[in-house]
RNA sequence: UGUCCCGUGGUGUAAUGGUAGCACAGCAGGUUUUGGUUCUGUUAGUCGGAGUUCAAAUCUUCGCGGGACAACCA
């Protein structure tokens, strides 16, 4: 892509952009520009600038500009410079009316649905606007007035005069401006009453800019003739800059468009632009992924001009695998049940050492009391367990992770035949560290001392749709195919108390069951935990209940 | 019945015209005080036809399939 650089053009230099429009919060797909926009730069020893493109302010707003500079800085990069298309409104009205000047552009009069069927369609021509041939100076008086909020919204446009017959629907006299005076500009307020089209503001702004290659997805590719076609009116020398396209990115199991994302929000399906099962960049990181997570996925997906759908697993494994080096593991029951080691003395307690990151020795380890009674997971024990079951059953040897080596004795239940406690023996000689304790045992399970946990809510996420592809789906609306199971909030966890000191966005994994992060809405008193991402099971895999 | 873009294992992504590789997912096994991690093995692919060539995933061509384009959105 880039041996524009060996062939010396714009004398070596690469400058790029990132262009959001502040109409909305920044997702993972925004992540794959981003990382191509400030990658290039960074290893082509170029610059990349961010640059709002604000030229609808229908739909734009500060609150939006804020959010996309935050979670661009999470990500890890600096702009050279903040740019608005909107600081280029003076130098795009001239060359508008230096177009309408050189014959290249008027003021239609028609109303949208007129000259939408006019346009023609694909396969047959167009046929050209009765204002397309008026006077110069007529459309120059018109525009004018347009700007002075003369005329009203809605029934003037500048259009460009191209070629109505275009095999390319974009030159079909595309429009320049329109007039919008009930909306002010986030930054212009109620200056201008014309606005730039996207086509006529781009592609000039890389240039006022000096940008060489503008870098977009996919469905600007039929644009960019105009955007060439434009920059012709506009050039003044050799340099011009260089429009080129990617795939945009899918993934299964949730949508990646911000109409959708917006409808989701608005109608209260999710809790907010932050939900942890959206894919904003703000989700995600309420969820727990890092910006090395993120990465870690955007190396792993390429850049093409394939329109494919990426495995939702791939980023679940991003994830992982940044996680498994970076997380601290603690013990969390989420579904707790209690056992009680009979032959342990009533008020001892122990501080057992906890491995903190068995990959990592040099963030050492933290302690967790052991008592008599703890907390351990329902799944843990069973009464009857099949052959290849490594838990807790009555007769068998399990390994209390850190700690000691018990022996399942029995349980007790209620009237309905519900467990309500297990009871074990612990052999006083197995103690972590102790000689007695490198005797194997087929499982190893965890546990929190009941006196010490702390109460904790979990939630528990999932994809936020149940079919693969919701936007595929052509006979149901995307919204009948969320997934009723995509949050599950767990109110009786039992936490160890060394969680006591986490703070939100901490990042941890409960053994045995997945990685967890703490919850913004987390607080002393009240401890909110985020299913990040699952550990690998394959037990319940083999196994399903 | 237009123009443009795209077709490589289930998924995504590589291969100056010269051994089709990697990752995820799957499966089997070893190690393991996490049924995690790790390690080993393994299943599976160039959309089809014709042409150019000593040699084609790659070049040409004809098909087939998918996508984009007819917003006063970007």
């Amino acid at each position: 892509m880039e041996e524009d650089l060996r062939e010396g053009r714009n004398d070596g230099r690469i400058q790029t952009r990132f262009p959001p429009e502040p109409n909305g919060y920044l997702h993972i797909g925004h992540a794959k520009a981003i990382c191509m926009d400030f990658g290039i730069a960074r290893n082509y020893g170029g610059i990349c600038n961010l640059r709002f493109d604000d030229t609808n302010p229908v739909k734009e707003d500060v609150e939006y500009v804020d959010a996309i500079m935050e979670d661009i800085r999470w990500l890890g990069y600096q702009w050279a410079n903040v740019y608005y298309a909107s600081d280029y409104f003076q130098q795009l009205w001239d060359l508008a009316i230096l177009m309408i000047k050189r014959g290249l552009a008027y003021v239609d009069e028609q109303s949208a649905e007129e000259i939408a069927k006019q346009k023609g369609t694909p396969t047959t021509p167009g046929v050209e606007s009765p204002f397309r041939d008026r006077p110069i100076e007529e459309s120059l008086a018109l525009f004018e007035k347009m700007n002075r909020g003369e005329i009203p919204q809605g029934t003037m446009v500048l259009r460009a005069k191209i070629d109505m017959a275009s095999s390319n629907m974009h030159f079909r006299d595309p429009l320049m401006y329109r007039i919008i005076t009930d909306h002010p500009h986030h930054r212009t307020g109620y200056t201008w009453k014309v606005y730039p089209m996207y086509d006529f503001a781009h592609g000039q702004s890389d240039y006022f800019e000096g940008v060489t290659h503008s870098i977009c997805t996919l469905e600007f590719e039929v644009h960019r003739p105009l955007y060439d076609w434009f920059i012709d009116q506009l050039k003044q020398d050799d340099y011009r800059p260089r429009q080129i396209e990617f795939n945009r990115l899918n993934i299964t199991y949730t949508v990646m468009s911000k109409r959708k994302m917006l409808q989701l929000v608005q109608e209260g399906l999710v809790s907010g632009w932050d939900d942890p099962r959206m894919p904003t960049l703000c989700g995600l990181r309420r969820r727990g992924y890092s910006p090395a997570a993120i990465h870690n996925f955007i190396d792993k997906i390429g850049y093409t001009k394939y329109e494919g759908v990426i495995d939702l697993s791939l980023l679940e494994h991003s994830a992982r695998e940044t996680l498994n080096e970076s997380a601290t593991r603690v013990s969390a029951v989420l579904d707790p049940v209690k056992l009680i080691i009979t032959n342990y003395p009533e008020q001892q307690v122990e501080m057992m050492d906890m491995v903190n990151n068995p990959e990592r020795e040099d963030v050492g380890s933290h302690e967790a009391p052991f008592t008599k009674e703890l907390w351990i997971e329902q799944d843990d024990f069973m009464e009857n367990a099949p052959k290849k079951y490594f838990r807790m059953t009555p007769g068998q040897e399990v390994r209390l992770k850190g700690a000691y080596i018990v022996l399942c004795t029995g349980c007790k239940k209620d009237a309905t035949g519900k467990v309500t406690e297990v009871y074990a023996t612990y052999d006083p000689d197995t103690r972590s560290g102790l000689p007695g304790s490198e005797r194997k045992v087929k499982g190893t399970i965890h546990w929190v001392s009941a006196n010490h946990a702390l109460l904790a809510e979990v939630r528990l996420y999932d994809r936020l749709f149940s079919v693969e592809n919701p936007s595929e789906e052509k006979e149901k609306d995307f919204r009948e195919l969320l997934n009723p199971e995509s949050l599950k909030v767990l109110n009786n966890c039992r936490v160890e108390p060394w969680l006591a000191e986490a703070k939100p966005l901490d990042n941890f994994q409960f053994q045995r069951i997945g990685y967890f992060n703490v919850d913004l809405d987390s607080t002393a008193d009240h401890l909110v935990f985020n299913r990040t991402v699952s550990l690998k099971d394959s037990w319940a895999k083999s196994n399903p209940s």
